[in-house]
DNA sequence: ATCGATTTGTGCGTATGTATC
DNA sequence: TGATACATACGCACAAATCGA
């Protein structure tokens, strides 16, 4: 049984908590250069394969970059918040694999965060983010299978991206990806999408005419229908 | 200038990539126990060390956990939600000091999750989890500074794990702590947490009684409030 | 444009921890 | 309980890349 929430018990997992806790106590900020391998670990008194190790750790949490060379080293990172968001989708889907994060529960999340995005989408979208939110609408005439996802996870990229809220994208992206993963793999059939297209429709709507509290119960009512079929996949796949 | 976001070129960044495109398509699912390092590294003709610095970003990444021993090896973690939190907390942090999330930005945030969490909270809260709540209350009379912090914390927490949404903790508690460690360092008067306390003690009134929509309103109420103090601070340290 | 200094990247060998017999 | 086998942890040496003089 695999499980490890222990203490640092290892040389190359002390450093990284010691390098960690400096960098999230504000001590180093974003851009500051660490010491090289060779004085780290001279300094910690460890080998600098040691020291190495550390390092990679950090920078797989993304706190850490490295560029080699001479004007190279390593740094304190300052993530993009497409990087924060790929971290956390991860983190999700793994936790979905795993334990049990329900339909219900993911819903729930989608629910808090994408309805009141509608909202902020319709007081703050520009024209140019409404106009790439137009270019994500399908031709419900013709649903094009290859195209469909990615038309559906611009569409709704798009209206996060149009809140002007950066930190709703890195949430909420992360949710959706997790859950079109789990539950629209093929199973989806062609009534499904051109509903989702017309719901979508209605939505932009609502964008268009900058109508807060439209887009806002649009979205509601879409999101409740993406629930209900969430839940029924969800009750004959197990 | 330090940025990084090539593709991989160095050896233990292919076989990360590698590995991480295994373990996220489904293909290694969490407890699985990977090839040991030596086989890692003449399979993909690296040496052990380098399968040892792709193993330890990917740990970093909270993708493995490893295990020394004869019985050990590398195994695709089973994450805890705590340590998917924790993560997205470092994350914000570094947002946060590098780039540009504002108060309102984290602000907006809150509100959407915890608003909808204390209603959640009045709805499905046990009676054990409302008294952890309770038991996060101060004393009004006398504020102690040492426990102030760890109270206000407890609370928060309190509410969200009575939403019995494992998802909220997970995204809400980085916002509230990345919030906290950037504006309430000190700079908090008495008259400050003689307040919070009083609308905290207002909430659990609603969850005494499994109010919802008095809960809901009384959080936004106490999330508004916090709002100008957080705005009113950023304004004067810039 | 080449050389050289500096820094990270990679390879191999040994030490140490851990479950089993 | 002690030896043993096997896994990761650690240490040293050399290669490769990068930038400036």
């Amino acid at each position: 049984m695999p499980s490890n929430g222990d203490a640092p018990v290892t040389a190359y997992d002390r450093l990284a908590s010691s390098i960690r806790k400096q960098i999230l106590s504000g001590e180093l900020r974003p851009g500051h250069r660490l010491p090289t391998e060779l004085a780290l670990s001279t300094h910690y008194q460890v080998s600098r394969n040691t020291a190495r190790e550390a390092i990679r750790a950090l920078a797989g949490q993304g706190l850490l970059v490295v560029k080699r060379g001479v004007a190279g080293g390593t740094f304190v990172a300052s993530p993009t918040t497409a990087q924060v968001s790929e971290s956390l989708m991860s983190g999700l889907a793994l936790l979905t694999d795993s334990a049990d994060l329900s339909v219900s529960v993911l819903m729930e999340i989608r629910e808090m965060l994408e309805v009141p995005a509608a909202e902020l989408a319709a007081r703050n979208r520009t024209d140019e983010e409404l106009g790439a939110i137009h270019e994500s609408l399908f031709d419900p005439g013709r649903i094009d299978p290859t195209r469909v996802f990615v038309n559906n996870r611009d569409f709704h990229t798009g209206v996060l991206r149009a809140t002007h809220n950066p930190l709703l994208e890195v949430l909420a992206e992360p949710v959706f990806r997790v859950l079109k993963e789990r539950f629209l793999r093929e199973r989806a059939s062609a009534d499904f999408w051109v509903r989702v297209d017309a719901e979508h429709r209605e939505i932009v709507g609502y964008l268009d005419d900058r109508d807060q509290a439209g887009a806002r119960e649009a979205s509601r009512a879409h999101l409740r229908y993406l629930r209900s079929v969430y839940e029924k996949i969800d009750r004959i796949q197990g």
